[in-house]
DNA sequence: CTACCAAGCCTTTTT
DNA sequence: GGCTTGGTAG
């Protein structure tokens, strides 16, 4: 592989690029040969179309890899774009693994809105801000418009506040600013839409503060009307890689095509079949026209498949086709083919949560003890271990053994100590015994496991039956941590002492906790801040001079705005301003804050600052005083929130960072079964893959079709693309006949994208219990009816399915029956009596009722009652308070 | 001003 | 079913 063609790009380069290029390139040898023209071709315009599962990540890191390697470009000359920060995290991590160390030096690799926020710091005053200002999020937005609302004299029930936030962020998606919006949109919202965009924007530059889609809205203005700005930095950034093109909505195409207008050294990957974010303002068409907006681009297809075996692949295929207007690609695989597809029908969501949790303990469950235990890795180890089961000749002469080394390979993080012995153990019995080396382990481990539902209410089925189970699963993109409230209050107190302006922050703590500063005394403020043309907490202060307000609120108002001013003082982080014109420090490396920001002496440690802060305003009491079931989970994460602190050298920073990263992955030791949508699912990959809910309305969901028409149904087929081909070795599509929706019992329908699966790669699955007799095996009768649905396309009115449909209503025909096993550790058996008091994380406290084995009935205060495995609750009196 | 209750919305999907 | 909002009573 070492021959001159690695060279061959570099025809016409100069010496010293020669010279550079000889490096060793090792990253080469293992791409193939699509992959390795995409990185090859360093120059220019490349599209890169990548279907699922073909390796563009790898592609995409080996081409920075490649970059750097020829000299081309030094790490902070490359900007490389990604949507997601775990996109970005990744692509960080596997570049540094293929360079052989850390990475510090690609400031520029992230997000659109990271990126965006390091561009605007820089240059905030060119659309009229300070460098310091801070982001909104949604909820700030909404208050924020719904103030504006009420003011301009609309009906903010007819017109909610949450519909123009959604208008506004469209519009900056398709970089419209209020002066270039057209009037057809400007007419929206009851004739003000365009109006009241203007009266918003002025009122975020007042309070120096940005929304999301004003990040990369401002960085396009000012690259529009400041050439020399980005002439600088087309010069800087002399290669540009985006990840997902796909996603990309107006303003992200506008910006990259600045960008890269110069030197046109740009790469796009993207895969039309996975654009699922159209609602979002995403335009496929960005990456349909790639050819005409960049001529004589170099379009590389990738469509060797490495992620799933034929079956899965041929029924994403056979789906997907169903759309029109692709640029088409074929994928392919060289794996062997494994197991069908599953389909299944349930009687109801509780079922089909039932029955997927069962499954997965099925797959999850070996008889060796690493089963259930993953250990720290100790690959080095591992490895010895498997020349010593070859030298103990434990895996001889059986065909399986090729197996049980691939699969010890791929679990070799899990293996330590105590349980290599017993494995070792475990296959020298069934050696003996002539039993099946492969059974000693789990087919799967619970973190090879996934549900991606289409709606996140979806979840909660899973959730209720996982807990009862006692099954670990983690949701992911769930409410985020910081979108909790106790957090958002914290969080307001500290932008409040962070940046006096920030009237939203302010508007949000000042009478939490209560501090009898009710709406009449904040009317009060608001008044008399405006009258005076000050932010609120100025405006209290002078209020509070002229005695304008008295009693209990007055007293206690002068209080928090003595403490704010403080706890400002105890930060005493001054900003003091550093020269930022010239080229060569667009980037050294170093932080945006770390660079504007100049701590003075000794001030004391913000994770302590925000302790105080806390517990100063009385936030922690009042928590602490609070009975309600939730109040010791939130108290918890206050603390979660103070320890993330630590990571950052000052509370501005931290602010910065919570809001752009709104995913927070915490590493468990235990592993556990995913659970997340499907678009959080886009970019991940699982060995095990459950898809469950596909009915009519739900998926393709109504609201899409309704608002989107066909398009929304192809944009939801994409979706089931999406989900299908996350799948490695097994996927699971299940649907269920009967859904509480809104409360409500209703009878669902299988969904269309069901009939487009290939039902020669598809095993149709007699649903346990789905004809009252359920499990003794002779009832195919489910499974042929729906075998003729498929083969007559003629949808739903074969017999099976009206006969559903007819028990559709009579619930309680399916007797829940008992889980089998759990995973569960024994021990914890018993350590509660009938009538013992027990606090649960989700249920709140309860009284014990039943015990049965390690199951606990457990009569909860507030959430009626419940069957839980006896490590989920703890006894009331270790509640901490 | 707060605490409680009824009514009405709702469920896409997210940086 | 659950959450937010708005109205009313104390």
């Amino acid at each position: 592989m070492s021959s001159f063609d690695e060279f061959d790009a570099f025809e016409g380069a100069s010496l010293s690029d020669r010279a550079m290029a000889a490096r060793p390139s090792p990253y080469l040898v293992d791409l193939n040969p699509a992959q390795r023209e995409a990185v090859k071709q360093l120059d220019g315009p490349v599209l890169m179309l990548a279907g699922a599962g073909t390796g563009k990540t790898k592609a995409l890191t080996s081409r920075i890899v490649h970059l750097l390697n020829t000299g081309r470009a030094r790490p902070n000359e490359i900007l490389a774009v990604t949507f997601t920060n775990k996109a970005a995290r990744e692509m960080k991590n596997r570049v540094g693994a293929m360079l052989g160390q850390s990475i510090e030096g690609m400031p520029w690799l992230g997000t659109f809105h990271a990126i965006c926020v390091k561009l605007l710091r820089r240059h905030a005053e060119l659309v009229g801000l300070k460098s310091n200002f801070t982001i909104l999020d949604t909820d700030d937005q909404i208050r924020l418009l719904k103030q504006l609302i009420r003011a301009a004299n609309i009906d903010d029930k007819r017109w909610p506040a949450r519909h123009l936030a959604n208008l506004i962020d469209s519009w900056k998606n398709k970089a419209l600013t209020p002066a270039k919006l057209p009037a057809a949109d400007a007419g929206a919202f009851n004739n003000r839409g365009g109006e009241i965009y203007d009266q918003y924007q002025t009122r975020l530059r007042e309070l120096n503060a940005v929304d999301f889609g004003d990040l990369l809205l401002h960085v396009v203005t000012i690259f529009q009307t400041h050439p020399d700005v980005l002439a600088q930095y087309q010069r800087w950034f002399r290669y540009v890689l985006v990840d997902e093109y796909q996603d990309t909505n107006v303003a992200q195409y506008l910006w990259l095509r600045l960008l890269a207008g110069g030197h046109k050294n740009i790469c796009c990957v993207g895969d039309d079949d996975q654009s699922i974010y159209g609602w979002r303002g995403a335009e496929v068409g960005n990456i349909l026209k790639f050819e005409k907006d960049f001529p004589g681009a170099h379009v590389v297809r990738l469509e060797q498949n490495y992620r799933s075996t034929p079956h899965i692949l041929a029924a994403a295929s056979n789906v997907i086709k169903g759309n029109e207007g692709r640029l088409g690609k074929e994928l392919w695989t060289a794996a062997e083919n494994g197991e069908k597809v599953c389909l299944i029908g349930h009687w109801d969501g509780e079922e089909e949560a039932r029955s997927i949790g069962e499954k997965i303990e099925d797959l999850a469950s070996g008889s060796s003890p690493i089963a259930k235990r993953r250990e720290n890795p100790r690959s080095e180890q591992m490895m010895k271990e498997i020349e010593r089961l070859g030298e103990l000749n434990v895996l001889e002469g059986l065909n399986s053994r090729e197996q049980v080394l691939k699969r010890l390979k791929k679990h070799e993080s899990f293996l330590a100590e105590e349980s290599r012995e017993s494995l070792l153990w475990e296959l020298t019995m069934r050696q003996q015994e002539g039993r099946s080396l492969e059974a000693a382990f789990p087919r799967f481990y619970r973190d090879e496991m996934a549900i991606l539902v289409r709606a996140s209410h979806q979840m909660r089925a899973f959730e209720d039956r996982f807990l009862t189970i006692g099954l670990p699963y983690r949701v992911i993109g769930g409410p985020r941590f910081y979108e909790r409230l106790e957090i958002r209050d914290a969080m307001a107190y500290f932008r409040v002492v962070v940046s006096p302006d920030d009237d939203l922050a302010f508007e949000r703590i000042v009478n939490t906790p209560k501090r009898g500063l009710g709406n009449v005394a904040q009317q009060k403020i608001q008044v008399c801040a405006r009258a005076n043309g000050v932010s609120l907490i100025e405006g209290a202060r002078i209020l509070l001079a002229e005695k304008g307000i008295g009693g209990k609120g007055a007293k206690e108002l002068a209080i928090l705005i003595n403490s704010v001013d403080r706890w400002r003082g105890l930060s005493v982080e001054h900003q003091t301003e550093v020269p930022l014109n010239d080229d060569d420090v667009i980037d050294d490396g170093r932080t945006e804050t770390a660079m504007r920001i100049q701590p003075d002496q000794a001030n004391m440690p913000h994770t302590e600052l925000a302790e105080v802060i806390l517990d100063e305003s009385g936030y922690t009491a009042m928590w602490q005083n609070d009975k309600t079931p939730e109040a010791p989970g939130r108290l918890e994460n206050l603390k979660e929130l103070v320890k993330a602190l630590e990571n950052f050298d000052n509370l501005q920073g931290f602010l910065e960072h919570v809001s752009l990263i709104m995913d927070n992955e915490t590493d468990d030791a235990e592993p556990k079964v995913s659970i997340m949508t499907l678009h959080a699912a886009k970019g991940l990959e699982f060995p095990v893959v459950f898809l469950p809910g596909w009915e009519d309305g739900l998926f393709p969901s109504q609201r899409s079709m309704d608002e989107s028409g066909l398009k929304g149904l192809e944009e939801e087929r994409r979706l089931a693309y999406v989900g299908i081909t996350r799948a490695e070795e097994v996927c699971t599509i299940s649907f269920a006949g009967n859904r509480q929706v809104f409360g409500q019992w209703q009878s669902q329908l299988p969904s269309r994208f069901i009939d487009e699966l290939p039902e020669e790669h598809v095993e149709v699955l007699t649903a346990p219990g789905i004809y009252g007799g359920g499990y003794n095996g002779s009832s195919g009768d489910f499974g042929a009816s729906m075998q003729s649905r498929m083969q007559n396309s003629n949808t739903y009115n074969s017999p099976g399915w009206k006969r559903m449909q007819e028990r559709a209503g009579q619930r309680g025909l399916s007797q829940p029956r008992e889980t089998r096993k759990t995973v569960i550790d024994l021990e914890a058996v018993s350590s509660f009596t009938i009538g013992d008091r027990v606090f649960h994380q989700k249920f709140g406290y309860g009284e014990v009722v039943e015990i049965e084995g390690d199951k606990l009935g457990v009569e909860f205060d507030k959430a009626g009652s419940k069957k839980l495995i006896a490590k989920f609750v703890t006894a009331a009196d270790d509640v901490p308070f």
